[in-house]
DNA sequence: CCTAAATATTTACGCGCGCAAATTTTTAAT
DNA sequence: ATTAAAAATTTGCGCGCGTAAATATTTAGG
């Protein structure tokens, strides 16, 4: 049953029989008032219709319980997936994560960080272009708030880095690609707009040295964030040129995978690792949807879960101890080797 | 080059050479002021580094420049898709949006919307669970701030519903494939977590009878969000069975197809309209993975760009005459018959 | 029961800006 | 040039809460 509506927290108090400032204190940090206050002010709360004005609240404190998330682009359910997670962290904290997506565009990116600042964020989780970022705008805001990188990786900005280790993935990946069959090609977008593709390009040239094979790389042209489509002309041309130098193709990303699967369905090509397939195709992320490829998707697992939760938690101990990391640290987890029917 | 940061608006104004409530009427409406002065205005903010304090400026606001933008599930493309467009349509507008997704979780869109209210946003845009979401939580919404709904649709609730006509969208579908081949089998989920599948059932029903035609629905088991998954297996329990009644299957929506196609694709089922192919099979909502499907989905693509913009729309005319339209408006497009090889 | 520590209250100020009313200045129209 | 309208300025209050210091009260430990 809900009363009449308090209007502010001076009321609230009044009708709680508890002090402004204690009341204000609770809301700050509930665990800070005595355990027969709290209870009453939760009794209080249970009863009157109040939450306070954000506003009001924000205006005037040192550090907010906001917590900027800023990635390249929603529209792409690796980042989607990945930001639920990282948002999920932080309301399980006590935070607000506040989603910016910059729709694959840089210069959005620093509109989001720009906009970010006068939100007064507690600290900024940051999944970043790369090299295409604004790296001004990136270090201006590490200046002013603790900054989490993920995902993707800037020299020595921020206060830490969470990724994936795509060179133990990558190598787990032509290590069974080699395995079961012939070794891989690589195929990747001539300018990829995140920098692990480079850490993959690498990967793989070190790779395949390792085991004693030539490399083979063949690059996509192509802009922007349509993989799907690019991976399906381009791919599609190498497919029916027969321009691969093998029968095994691992991609950069999941996205331009799914696209040369296409490409390989309609060209009547059988993808897969059993006896009268043409070709293997693998992949790079678990995309959500590679599990529903045809044939599903051969690739490696990114561990969603526990790159938010470190890049929440790195974030977490700044914001608990007060200060920044005494040093930037890097954090990368293994990728897991998920096998599916395409190679 | 920049100057000493500028700390609040009254320092600003003052090294602008300008009154601080013109100041303050520029940041709320730059038309508002003089051209001369929001020259002055402008130039002085190329020269110094200040924005105005968000919290200060919506703290005693009457209505702030906010929108929220509340969608059940931004992992889901479609949501992710639309979110997109509205987003950009409300910035471009001068509004700030909010984003909230409520993975899935009707619950978590009460909280949402609860959350919303202490932001006082201008409006807001709501694609509901429907039947599934808190109506007391969206009638309070509706109540205290313009509400727009988009996607599916509520009674009565909110000002305007913008959507798709799902009765023309299916008719359409239901035509082409009785036309083309044997008429159509219904899949969807046996309780569906959205509207429009309600609708689509119906409109199925009735256009099946306007054909005289036999219809024949499949309903799914399986709770959440995994359509694919849902798709995948009941879809494929089906098809091994030889449970359908003809060769040809209209899903509910492209996730459900997909899941479908992988089932097929599992069992060496041939999907397509061409000679040979073993069934067919048609989606609705052109999700952004349906180009690359094996084969390629044919569907019904929703005007997403449309939607967005009329929902922003409908808002913003609220907004604009600082009042609550007349009359509740219900605007539904037509979908668009994308033909390929699926069906 | 006494004492010290922990917690709550009282009091008071200020954050940065919205907003309104009265006044002055600028602009546009006659 | 005169006048009315439009825009800018001055002045000043208040929003709702954070926060700090001084004081009062409660709690825990012996």
């Amino acid at each position: 049953m809900r009363y009449s509506k308090i209007r502010n927290m001076e009321e609230f108090a009044a009708v709680s029989g508890i002090s402004r400032p204690t009341v204000s204190k609770y809301f700050n940090d509930p665990g800070s008032v005595r355990a027969s206050t709290r209870a009453r002010i939760e009794a209080s709360l249970k009863k009157y219709d109040y939450q306070p004005n954000v506003f009001a609240m924000n205006q005037n404190r040192r550090t907010t319980k906001n917590i900027g998330i800023v990635v390249p682009n929603l529209a792409d359910p690796f980042f989607s997936e990945i930001a639920r997670r990282v948002e999920l962290a932080c309301i399980d904290a006590g935070y607000s994560p506040i989603l910016a997506s910059s729709h694959g565009s840089p210069e959005m990116e620093r509109e989001n960080l720009l906009s970010l600042r006068s939100l007064k964020p507690a600290g900024v989780l940051l999944a970043p272009f790369g090299r295409m970022s604004d790296e001004d705008a990136v270090k201006d805001i590490s200046h002013d708030f603790p900054l989490v990188l993920f995902d993707a990786n800037i020299g020595d900005v921020g206060q830490a880095f969470v990724g994936t280790d795509n060179a133990q993935s990558v190598d787990m990946m032509v290590e069974y690609l080699c395995r079961s069959g012939e070794p891989p090609c690589f195929f990747e977008m001539k300018s990829p707009s995140n920098p692990n593709a480079n850490k993959r390009r690498q990967a793989y040239l070190d790779s395949m040295q390792r085991h004693g094979r030539e490399p083979s790389i063949f690059q996509a042209d192509g802009e922007g964030w349509h993989f799907e489509e690019i991976g399906k002309t381009e791919g599609g041309r190498l497919l029916s040129s027969k321009a691969f130098s093998t029968n095994t193709v691992l991609c950069s990303n999941d996205r331009l995978a799914i696209g040369m699967l296409s490409a390989a369905y309609g060209l009547g090509l059988r993808v897969g690792h059993t006896e009268g397939c043409d070709i293997r195709v693998a992949g790079h992320d678990d995309h959500p949807f590679s599990k529903f490829t045809c044939p599903p998707l051969t690739t490696i697992a990114q561990d969603y879960e526990a790159i938010a939760n470190r890049a929440f938690n790195d974030l977490f101990e700044m914001l608990e101890q007060g200060e920044r990391l005494s040093e930037r640290t890097e954090t990368t987890f293994e990728g897991r080797l998920v096998m599916r029917d395409s190679a």
